[in-house]
DNA sequence: GCAACGTTTCGTCGAATGTTGAAACATTGG
DNA sequence: CCAATGTTTCAACATTCGACGAAACGTTGC
């Protein structure tokens, strides 16, 4: 046997054993299941993903093992999620790439995705984009590499526009830059990002759309985005 | 049976075919032979990847139907490449999120990585995406989404520095964003990315080093890098 | 305790997939 | 035209892997 490439050892191994986790059905419905960021009990993504609870749960098994899902043992519940937002994003990203027409891809066609979205539990998609940006511009965030926090003018700004009050505390919170796929920029990721996208929520100034990661803007939504200085039609 | 999410009906087909493409060890291995964005015949990767030429035969050929890979014919040889940089990206994503200690990762710990290298067939690491923001500076660039072209300031600066001659036609060579997924910025992909990197290698700014995608500066480049306003030294 | 419920384990079946050598095909160069 | 070289096809084999039902395990609530 004449020599081989010797410069990546175990990467090959590693990206095989991802890609094996990604290669069945079954399981990239229980990922994208869980790709809003939801924790959902093993029959229920038994049931999303049409298949004997059995045959789950010997999937889930797999793909915790494998450290994509992470499991919260509650009773006789074992709810599932995923690991973490890394996670999520590398399922975003790998939908665009590669086969078929780019036509079957949801988000080069639906424009209401590509509007607004959750990544896992955070916001993107245009919208997300905006945000992050707008805040940015008015040195809300300080950024050290992917790490984010809420700087002093970030919360003031944040508490202009309504979305934050004087006894909430977050500068401590970490967040993490997010590539967004669709729109090839940065968006609020990690528990930060969280944070905000829950308030959006609880605000109201954002809804979910059934049964998928779109969102729509309330009216109170838009008013809100618009102080920040955005307008959600444009967008 | 009960009603199951309908809400990605075909994604979780894309998602495990992409998936099936990179579960087999001498595949993953195939494809990352191609990451430097060299062109390489049937018989060198099926020796790279450690199989027989049939079976590499077998592979290639899922890989093509896959869109992953492209074929060259030239004679009795069939050249095999990367079928876009989207591919490229995927796959440096890919092995960043998921399995294993973070340390088995490639581009976390090796400094020569993360300095420059190249993605697919243009640069990428802090060099990359430096450079991008030089000329980005410089108003050398017209953006357009993820379409980037250069400017008449991006082709006076190029100029200066000595990487553009006058009888250059570089005004139609139509580039693109890429995600740098180490610095997490973007820098300069697509055709224009690769007729740059290319320039750079012509020009012996930049080195290959041996048997990996980490690059060196020559003195050439560091003086040149410095005249971009660069400090090699300092990335 | 006991019944109901959710989850996992086990054994088995069938389908899909990777592997190889030998043979066929294609191209080049004498 | 023929030999050498590179690539693909073919047939056969071994292995892996997903699927399910039945049974075991664990928890909750009466």
């Amino acid at each position: 046997m004449l020599p081989m490439n010797t410069a990546t050892p175990q990467t090959r191994y590693h990206i095989a054993e991802i890609g094996s986790l990604l290669s069945d059905p079954a399981r990239a419905a229980i990922l994208l299941a869980l790709m809003d960021g939801t924790i959902r009990p093993a029959g229920e993504l038994a049931r999303m993903a049409g298949i004997a609870p059995s045959t789950a749960s010997a999937h889930l098994r797999k793909l915790t093992d494998g450290e994509l899902l992470a499991v919260i043992d509650q009773g006789r519940h074992r709810y599932y999620r995923l690991a973490n937002d890394r996670v999520a994003q590398m399922i975003e990203n790998l939908s665009v790439a590669g086969i078929g027409a780019p036509a079957s891809n949801p988000w080069r066609g639906d424009p209401v995705m590509l509007r607004a979205r959750t990544c896992y539990n955070h916001l993107a998609g245009a919208l997300g984009v905006a945000v992050f940006e707008k805040i940015r511009a008015a040195d809300g965030f300080a950024l050290s590499g992917e790490a984010v926090h809420l700087s002093e003018a970030g919360s003031r700004r944040l508490k202009q526009v309504g979305l934050l009050d004087n006894d909430d505390a977050v500068d401590g919170i970490p967040g993490r830059t997010c590539v967004d796929w669709t729109e090839r920029r940065f968006h609020l990721g990690g528990k930060l990002g969280a944070w905000l996208t829950t308030r959006l929520f609880e605000r109201e100034w954002l809804r979910r759309r059934t049964s998928t990661r779109a969102l729509t803007a309330t009216t109170v939504g838009r008013n809100g985005f618009s102080a920040l200085g955005l307008e959600w039609d444009r967008l």
